[in-house]
DNA sequence: CATGAATGAGGTTTCATTCAT
DNA sequence: GATGAATGAAACCTCATTCAT
């Protein structure tokens, strides 16, 4: 009786497993408001994709928007899970920002719903976001990270300028971020496909170029 | 037939003006647009705004597309407009840069519609702006002028390496555009006020030296 | 061009007529009201008894409960004006307050869908009529008649006590509102089929002749 | 078997007794739907207020209607037990009347619900409670009592009328229910709180005056 | 006796669009 | 060039009810 949860998640193929109908709603709502936004995402095309009934939408979530508010937490947190797990505190101070610049740029490309989702949710001014008290509390740790890196660097004298870490990382962000946010439009402007892996692995160096060139280089 | 436009447009309140009644709600349009997004947009608000009614849009646009559509394409023309009167040719090469840099940050500042605009194509994959012939045309100029400054630059000294125009471009694109696109996210979760008169100035300081650093700096 | 709207109410067969349709609706949405109360009411089976769309409703009315609380103003308004055709005050006391008696008690029987609103109505506290300020002036009128009568009356004689005209009023509507509204009730209780004509004329005169004793009665 | 009721019902904690579970169901569905209606109730407002799982309202009472008809049930059987409880038939004529209509009144003072469980039962035309057996029954017994009343008192000569004790019940609880009933339109109409504690006293004596008085008056 | 998970039908409302003038 | 009236499809959401345990 008392591992009765763990006893049914461990059947893959139970049907009434809150759990697991918990996590297929939220991945078809990930899916669906990532290709189209909170406003053109379809209540019944999510249900329809996750294989369940509608209204079980509104059973765990109440209704569209706390949905919507629930994928981005979770885009969030395994977003930041994935960069803890990168342990940079153990790793010297050029090679944990080079490391955290490729990862910022990787996991997008690997995780593309995560640019669609930010972008429309800033569309809407982050307000649902707002309302998360978990977020917050994971990016401190990484301005910590970051900040630890960059001040070991500068005592060491491979970086050669102080910088605020939340500045660095929305540098950081800008460059890996805007590539993929907006790689169809500049296809389009540019008549070039930038979403080519050749042209994926050319803009990756670039951007870590750039910024390691910035930190190298004493301030004017 | 010629002057019969010019006739109308010096009577200002005349109500049945094609000219004025397009603009008026071409505008309302992008404001509706670029607040809500394309499917978040309502054509009967953008009617009410405009002053006009719902047929009207129908009338002169077909339909809410290629009104959107519409507004795209003026958007971006009214950036390479202003682009060009900067006159970046005239310029020695940093200054033209550096130019180019401050004035791509400020017109978004100016002109907060046209970076909801952008998202919420690329959200469409840029289904609309690809219809658009003129577009590529005018950014052939913007690439020319950029590389000129850069290769001026190279045989004078001021720059050390070789930077691909459209590159260096992106760059550009992605550390301004990308800070008042997330803008609300980022604040939210550094819990810091981004869109402060002092931050944006920091920003653009830092943009500018980061970039201007990079074409300094012998490449690796 | 300017008696347009009349012409166009001239013609009973016009699809396009604003005032017919608004009225259309109002009826059906009166007896669907009635049948059923307002959570009963099904939107859809008023527009289907209208004869119009369903969004035509919300095109005029607003919503559901908008379109109620019409329906109870109009509703009122008939009774109001049925009562100022009595033209009461040119009567003498005695034959007014009968007049009015049966009146009211007809009224009930010719608009059973008054009965059925009304108390659907208080099932909401009247919070739909509290918003309408037509409806207390149209009242304010009935008390001076009703007081008017009794003071006649109790200065040539005929009425034996002092009355306050909305207490009367009270115990006037009393006695014949609740036998129609709760004549089903009170028919399954007593077994005894109280909507036939024969008892409705019984309780009528029963009604009259409570009241007009009580009125030629001394007061205790 | 008998006694595992009472031995239950001894421990008023208990969670697994049905009986106290089926009154917290039924006062819980007696506060819903005199507030609401039958179709604007909620199943699932009555189960949070009961306390209990949904799926007991249909153990328990089959489904919406069926639960609805019982409340109606308890909700009749309490007045008419109460009724009884006052022993009319132990009293002189006048004085049985009298306790009879004060009864009447206090009662819908002290039990809200019965009236609007009654005015939502009417515009079902009375079809739930047409199918209980009981009380019709109940009923008789109150018509034997008051007609006891009306005939001792013709008979000592302080009624002067001979009076059908249908119709003098239905004239009492015309005007006693009323007041209740329509207690809220009203009010709204006549723009003064009906619903105060004086009022409501000077309805009450009013009340008795006018049918008293109606009973000691020789017909016409 | 009791529960949480799940469903299907249908409810109100919104929306882009078209018709008739 | 401009309007108000009207539409059909589909959106979100709610509801009473049943299933499986």
């Amino acid at each position: 009786m008392k591992n009765k949860t763990t006893t049914i998640s461990q059947n893959p193929k139970a049907t009434r497993d809150a759990k697991r109908t918990r996590l297929k709603i939220l991945t078809a709502s990930r899916e669906e408001f990532s290709r189209h936004g909170l406003s053109g995402a379809r209540v019944g095309a999510i249900a329809k994709s996750a294989g369940v009934n509608k209204q079980l939408l509104y059973y765990y979530f109440g209704d569209k928007e706390k949905l919507y508010a629930s994928v981005l937490e979770q885009a969030y947190e395994e977003l930041r899970t994935a960069e803890q797990a990168l342990n940079l505190d153990d790793l010297p101070p050029k090679e944990a920002i080079e490391k955290f610049i490729k990862f910022s740029f990787d996991f997008l490309v690997e995780h593309k719903y995560f640019v669609s989702l930010l972008n429309d949710e800033n569309l809407h001014e982050a307000k649902h976001i707002k309302k998360s008290k978990r977020l917050p509390l994971l990016h401190d740790r990484l301005r910590t990270t970051i900040g630890g890196a960059l001040e070991r660097g500068l005592a060491q004298g491979v970086f050669k300028r102080q910088v605020d870490p939340a500045d660095l990382y929305i540098s950081i962000a800008s460059l890996c971020f805007f590539y993929h946010s907006n790689v169809f439009t500049m296809s389009a402007i540019f008549q070039r496909d930038l979403a080519s892996e050749d042209e994926i692995a050319k803009r990756r160096a670039h951007i870590v170029e750039m910024i390691m060139g910035f930190l190298a280089l004493e301030s004017a």
